[in-house]
DNA sequence: CGGGAATAGTTGAGATCTCAACTAAGTTGG
DNA sequence: CCAACTTAGTTGAGATCTCAACTATTCCCG
């Protein structure tokens, strides 16, 4: 039995990751009719210079397999939010578009998206653990990425 | 837009969160075949006394929806790793047990899972940091919580 | 140059999850 | 005592995600 604090820290630290993900799509579906990760690729691009981006680098960027950002940018090219365009120097590449709708979307959502989970979800943190936070999940993401490259 | 500290942290959580779900599902299907999730379930139930509980409060323990929890059962009696038992005094009430077979796979991943996944996110975290950590998922969960309760 | 390796993305099947609608069993107030 | 309400769980449809197999294009080296 290994109640060490590490269990201890690890059992909170799954349990927050569970209701973290159920509190953001449940806030992203009922914003804008859609699951937080895709409401994620949206602003990404939003936040892109040009809105567009070649999917590979989208998929990379946010950590999503190529099948995964497929069927993503199928669904979302259905529902008008984004469009696809076949480069011209590379007749692999997709590139990602944000329509209009998808932009005008982002813009009606993400105010709201922006402060109301995560103001929630950090409501009870001093700004000291804010700080720490940050830095224990990028130290996280580091450690799992770098075993990741073996 | 606000580059704030909160919302560095909140980054820095989200792409955390996904990483780490990513994490725990692959090694969980390469150990047991199974979603992290489902693998979660076999173990709180080996960890509960009896190896057995109603599936209500099994569904609350683990923050599942009775929906969720309904199909996990389903699938995972098909597996063999459970099974239903009929409550006899509430005849609502529906009995989730461990089978052996369960019990065996749980004993013969858990000591890799318990270790491999977690070991890697948390080593490169100082001992102060698992604490925080602690401290920080609790109070998320937490604040999360709350809002639930309205 | 040419053919194999690498890169980019797609596809379809199967699994899980959510949501809403539903059945069944127990509880309770008038 | 019984109709309305509550609680427990199921079901099926639809959406997303994973995984493996596949096509198309480009790169690279002998």
């Amino acid at each position: 039995m290994d109640e060490q604090p590490e269990a201890r820290a690890w059992r909170s630290l799954v349990t927050a990751v569970l209701v973290l993900e159920e509190a953001l799509d449940r806030q992203s579906q009922r914003d804008g009719g859609l699951p937080h990760a895709y409401f994620s690729l949206l602003v990404f691009l939003y936040e892109t210079p040009g809105h567009r981006l070649p999917a590979s680098e989208l998929a990379a960027r946010l950590r999503h397999s190529p099948s995964r950002l497929t069927h993503a940018v199928t669904s979302m090219e259905k529902s008008g939010w984004l469009a696809r365009e076949r480069s011209a120097t590379d007749r692999r590449v997709q590139i990602v578009a944000l329509t209009e709708a998808g932009s005008r979307l982002v813009r009606r959502v993400s105010p709201r998206q922006a402060t109301e989970v995560r103001a929630v979800a950090l409501s009870r943190l001093s700004p000291q653990q804010v700080g720490q936070l940050e830095e224990i999940s990028t130290a996280i993401v580091a450690a799992l990425d770098e075993r990741d490259a073996d």
